[in-house]
DNA sequence: AAACCGGGGTA
DNA sequence: TACCCAGGTTT
């Protein structure tokens, strides 16, 4: 909060800040993006499709949005209804730790807050799923306070606009871009002014391919003059990727599939993905079917091993290995909760990861061939 | 295949 | 507090 007020001092008569914001505002009105369906909506609108942005584009968003707001039209709506159901809602959109800590947040909203969003920047940053970049988006276009954001779209255009060189990732990087992003706030029109920066960097000032020539702030902008604007931000260093290995059990019953939820934290979290085993344990238990018979009281036979795929991650490769198994004996009702067998068809339309759903196309098909 | 990304988790 | 993690899209 000291933060801010010093920047509100020193930006007091900065004709640089001024020019800036004046000419983000300015190219915002004639070419920014206008009449989206957040734009100007109530709190809730605006939290939501803030969430649903940080992932993912504005044209991919837009669907996606209008039936989720359809669907739970409230934070009361989305608050009372299952986890599953706001999951299932999600499907598709991926980050799904997002859409929980969404739902979490509404029930939160609903205790604490008797149903209404908080309006003060601390206490819409202390809920969960939101940190400074989104609260300040909210606060600026929900209740048009005076508060500065660093996405990634922003972080690239002040890294330019600055010439910063270093991985916008880095702590150091990071404070200074923020110190700059605080700097050059204008004090009026906030919410037209950080929908212009987002604008800018996901329109024109975008990763490759610039469109520098119609850039509003091309005259300003340390990069192109410097003629460094390919060579920043600087990129992430580099890293060598761990692999790992995996063995899914499809445990299949007739046109059903065994699947469990996974726990809410870590890979998957909260997904439905077929009980899998590393290679070590299973080599302890050689058998499948033992396994399988000791976990799950299924007799099985083994039916196939489908071929080995490669899903990659951010931080490591994980190598799976399928392993068709039919169920021979009727298995035992389910008795622990997160565990269920589920036919192929719904599994697909539920909250399941993407070589998940690889798999089960595969089955499909497989059966289609039958 | 690599780059990217905002918030949460953890040591 | 300073890292490290996750997963889907874009290039």
């Amino acid at each position: 909060m000291e933060e801010r007020v010093y920047t509100l001092i020193k930006n007091r008569n900065n004709p640089r800040s001024k020019l800036f914001a004046h000419r983000v505002i300015d190219w915002q009105q004639r070419h920014g993006r206008h009449g989206l369906p957040w734009q100007g909506a109530d709190v809730y609108r605006v939290w939501l499709s803030e969430i649903m942005l940080q992932q993912t584009q504005v044209v991919t968003v837009i669907p996606y949005y209008l039936r989720f707001v359809a669907r739970f039209p409230t934070i009361a709506v989305l608050a009372s209804d299952s986890e599953d159901a706001v999951l299932a809602h999600w499907s598709g959109l991926g980050y799904y730790s997002r859409a929980r800590n969404l739902h979490r947040t509404a029930q939160l909203i609903m205790q604490r807050y008797e149903g209404k969003f908080p309006q003060h920047f601390e206490d819409i940053l202390a809920l969960p799923g939101i940190g400074r970049s989104t609260a300040a988006a909210i606060s600026a276009f929900a209740f048009h306070e005076r508060c500065a954001i660093l996405d990634g779209n922003v972080k690239r255009l002040l890294a330019r606009y600055h010439a910063i060189e270093g991985y916008t990732g880095e702590k150091k990087i990071e404070a200074q871009l923020w110190q700059q992003a605080e700097a050059l706030l204008p004090k009026r029109n906030v919410a037209v002014y950080t929908q212009g920066l987002m604008d800018l960097g996901a329109l024109i000032c975008t990763r490759s391919k610039p469109q520098c020539p119609i850039c509003p702030l091309q005259t300003d902008c340390a990069a192109y003059q410097n003629e460094l604007v390919t060579q920043l931000p600087t990129p992430r260093p580099r890293k060598v990727l761990p692999e790992k290995h995996s063995t899914f059990l499809l445990l299949l019953n007739g046109p059903d599939i065994l699947l469990e939820k996974r726990p809410g934290s870590g890979i998957w979290g909260g997904l439905w993905c077929p009980p899998h085993v590393d290679p070590g344990l299973l080599n302890e238990a050689q058998d499948p079917r033992a396994y399988c018979l000791q976990y799950f009281g299924t007799e099985t036979i083994h039916t196939l091993a489908l071929s080995t795929f490669t899903h990659t991650f951010t931080h490591f490769k994980l190598h799976i290995t399928p392993l068709l198994l039919q169920v021979i004996n009727k298995p035992k009702q389910i008795q622990e909760a997160g565990m269920a067998w589920l036919n192929v068809d719904d599994a697909l339309q539920a909250a399941i990861p993407t070589p998940v759903r690889k798999l089960l196309q595969e089955i499909q098909t497989r059966r289609r061939a039958l």
